[in-house]
RNA sequence: GAGCCGGUAGCUCAGUCGGUAGAGCAACGCCCUUUUAAGGCGUGGGUCCUGGGUUCGAGUCCCAGCCGGCUCACCA
C-alpha cells in the first residue's frame, strides 16, 4: 500500500522531470516575504477584489512566496492550495489559461507535503482570503510519502497526527503537522537563546567544560561510562558542570556559565530524561542572595524577551508575575508549618524518627500523597529532603526561593554559621517543580576534603550517587578561590515553565525512546 | 522496576455475543475556471504489534513478549 504511494509519487516525479522541472535540481528560490509578512502587507495592498477580469492599470505587485503544500483543491481547469512555510500558511490560485500547458501540469502533478514556490500577485478570493493568484509555478521538492497533514477549519483541526509515540520518534512530521508542539519546541530554543543573551549582558564569560571525564561529579546521579580507546580507559559522560567551573572561577575568571549537555543514568518520567541541558552560573565575591537575585533578574528578562511581558500565564494559578520578588522561605520552618513537626525534632536522625512516628506524620504524608518509609532513612538530611518533597513542595506555588538545605545532601555547599547542620544553600520553586539549586560554593579547601571524606564513607557503604572525591578539583581550591556564588538551572525545566508544558519531552526534539524492534 | 490502560488502512478512529474487517480523510480514475473540513460519481488499499494457546472458527478469549501512555518507585 504505501509502497504503491511511493509508486505513484515516484511516476509524477519522473514526469515532472520530462516536463523540464526536475525539483530536485533546483537550488535556490527567492522569496518576496513570509506567509505572515505577506499576509500583513496584503493589507496595505490596492490589490483587485476577487475580480478576475481586472487587468487594469499598472496591475498589483508581483510577488513569490514558496512552501510545503498542506491542502489541495483541484476544480479541473483551476485550483487552489495552501503553502506552508511553517511560520504560516497562505491560499495560492491557480488556472489552467494562465499557468499554459506544462505550467497546469506541473500543479495537477502536485501532492501534499511537495514543496513548491509560485510568483503571482495578492487577490482577495470570492470568500475573503487573501490569496496570491499564481502566474508561474516551480515544483522544489516532491513528497514520496502520504504526510499525516490534518485539515483545518476555523483554527479547528482535523486528523492531524494524534499519536504521542510517533510525534517523538518522528519530530519532523509532529513539527509540520501540530502548531502547538511546534510553538513548544521554538519557545524552548528561544529561552535557551534569551538565557544566553541575558549572561552575556550581565558580563558572565560562556565556556565549554569536558563532557567526557575520569572523575564524573557535581550532583548525585549514576553516569554514562564510555571507553577512550587511545588511553586504553574508562571514561564517564558528565552529570553537571560545577567542578570545572569553579577551577575556571580558582583562575580568577570572575563570572563564567556553561549551557550544556548533561547525562545521568536514570529512568525516564513526565520531568526526567536520561541527557538534559543544563545552565550553570557562578560569580565571585557574591553568594547565595547574589545568586537569587540573578535567578529573578534571569526569569523576568528570559519571559520579557521572548513573550514580551513578565506575566505569564503558566499553570492554574493563572497568571504569574515575574516581575516580583521571589518569596524567600526557610526549609525547616516550612516543614514545620505544613508537617507539624517541631525544629527540635529535626536534630537528630533517631529524634526525628521517634517524632514522626509520635505525631502521626506517616498518616499525614499518605492523605497528602506522599510514602514514608522510615526504615530508607539512614540519614538526617535525607529525611528533611522527604519531608520537605512531601509536604512543602506542592505549597510552592508561585515564584518561592527555599533556603537552607541539610549538610549531608550538600557536599559543595558552605556550611551556615548559624548551625553546622544545615549549608548556605537554596532552591527556586515554580509550581511545585523544582526550578533551579543554588549555594554559597566551598572555598575552604579542608572543609571541602572533609565534605568528599565524608562522601567516601558513604561510597563505602553502597550509596553508588554519593559524590566522588576529586583530587584535580581540591588541588585547584587549595591555590585559593574567592567567595562565590554558584546555581544551577535545568533548562527543560525552566523552559517547561515558561511553555506550560506538563512533560519535559514537549520541548526536547529528540526525547529518549526505546529502539523498536 | 510495579500497577492500570492502549497498539486495527498512510492519518483519526469504529468493530456487538468468537463467525473470517469498516468509516472519514489521504490515494487512484472521471467531471468541475473563486474553492477552503470544496463537491459529485467510481476504484484500490490490512503482518488487526509479535509469538504461542483454546476453538470447527480469534481483531475479539487465555498466556508470554515488544513498544507506548498514565500513576507509583527511582531521580538530594
Amino acid at each position: 500500500m504505501s509502497e504503491d504511494i511511493r509508486e505513484i509519487r515516484l511516476q509524477k516525479l519522473a514526469r515532472m522531470r520530462e516536463l523540464g522541472h526536475d525539483p530536485f535540481s533546483v537550488e535556490e528560490f527567492k522569496r518576496t516575504a513570509s506567509a505572515k509578512e505577506l499576509l500583513e502587507w496584503f493589507d496595505d495592498l490596492t490589490a483587485p477584489r476577487g475580480d478576475e477580469d481586472d487587468e487594469s492599470t499598472d496591475g498589483p505587485p508581483i510577488i513569490s512566496f514558496a512552501g510545503r503544500v498542506v491542502s489541495y483543491r483541484d476544480m479541473g481547469k483551476a485550483g487552489f492550495a495552501h503553502l506552508s512555510d511553517g511560520d504560516g500558511k497562505i491560499q495560492i490560485y491557480c488556472r489552467k489559461d494562465e499557468l499554459g500547458e506544462v505550467g497546469w501540469e506541473l500543479y495537477q502533478l502536485l501532492d501534499i507535503g511537495d514543496h513548491v514556490g509560485v510568483e503571482g500577485f495578492m487577490f482577495l478570493t470570492k470568500t475573503g482570503e487573501k490569496s496570491i493568484h499564481v502566474k508561474q509555478l516551480v515544483p522544489l521538492s516532491k513528497s514520496l510519502q502520504t504526510l499525516p497533514i490534518g485539515k483545518e477549519k476555523d483554527g479547528q483541526q482535523w486528523y492531524g497526527l494524534e499519536d504521542v509515540e510517533q510525534r517523538y520518534r518522528h519530530r519532523h512530521l509532529d513539527l509540520i503537522t501540530n502548531p502547538e508542539a511546534r510553538k513548544a519546541l521554538i519557545d524552548r530554543a528561544k529561552i535557551v537563546s534569551a538565557v544566553r543573551r541575558y549572561f552575556d549582558g550581565a558580563g558572565y564569560l560562556e565556556v565549554e567544560t569536558p563532557l567526557l571525564q575520569v572523575v564524573a561529579g557535581g550532583a548525585a546521579a549514576r553516569p554514562f561510562t564510555t571507553q577512550y580507546n587511545a588511553y586504553d580507559m574508562e571514561v564517564k559522560l558528565r552529570i553537571s558542570l560545577e567542578l570545572y567551573l569553579k577551577r575556571l572561577i580558582c583562575g580568577d575568571i570572575p563570572a563564567v556559565y556553561e549551557i550544556g549537555r548533561v547525562f545521568r543514568n536514570e529512568g525516564v518520567s513526565n520531568r526526567h530524561n536520561p541527557e538534559f541541558t543544563l545552565l550553570e552560573f557562578y560569580e565571585a565575591y557574591t553568594n547565595l542572595e547574589g545568586m537569587m537575585r540573578r535567578v529573578e533578574d534571569m526569569f523576568k528578562f528570559v519571559a520579557e524577551e521572548v513573550y514580551g511581558s513578565t506575566t505569564c500565564e503558566i499553570g492554574p494559578l493563572g497568571p504569574i508575575d515575574l516581575a516580583k520578588p521571589w518569596r524567600r522561605v526557610d526549609l525547616l520552618d516550612e516543614i514545620c508549618a505544613q508537617s507539624g513537626l517541631e525544629r527540635d525534632d529535626l536534630s537528630d536522625l533517631d529524634q526525628a524518627k521517634a517524632a514522626i512516628k509520635a505525631k502521626g506524620i506517616i498518616d499525614k504524608a499518605h492523605q497528602l500523597g506522599g510514602h514514608i518509609d522510615l526504615n530508607k532513612e539512614d540519614n538526617l538530611g535525607g529525611l528533611i529532603e522527604k519531608l520537605l518533597e512531601v509536604f512543602v513542595e506542592p505549597t510552592l506555588q508561585e515564584p518561592i526561593f527555599v533556603v537552607g538545605y541539610p549538610i549531608e545532601t550538600s557536599p559543595l555547599a558552605k556550611k551556615d554559621p548559624n548551625n553546622p547542620r544545615m549549608t548556605r544553600r537554596f532552591e527556586g520553586y515554580i509550581l511545585g517543580r523544582e526550578i533551579c539549586n543554588a549555594f554559597s560554593e566551598i572555598n575552604d579547601p579542608i572543609d571541602q576534603k572533609e565534605r568528599f571524606e565524608q562522601q567516601a564513607t558513604e561510597i563505602a557503604k553502597g550509596d553508588d550517587e554519593a559524590h566522588p572525591y576529586d583530587e584535580e578539583f581540591l588541588y585547584a581550591l587549595e591555590g585559593g578561590m574567592p567567595p562565590t556564588g554558584g546555581c544551577g538551572i535545568g533548562m527543560e525545566r525552566l523552559a517547561m515553565v515558561l511553555t506550560g508544558s506538563d512533560h519535559i519531552r514537549e520541548i526536547m526534539f529528540f526525547p529518549m525512546m526505546k529502539p523498536r524492534e
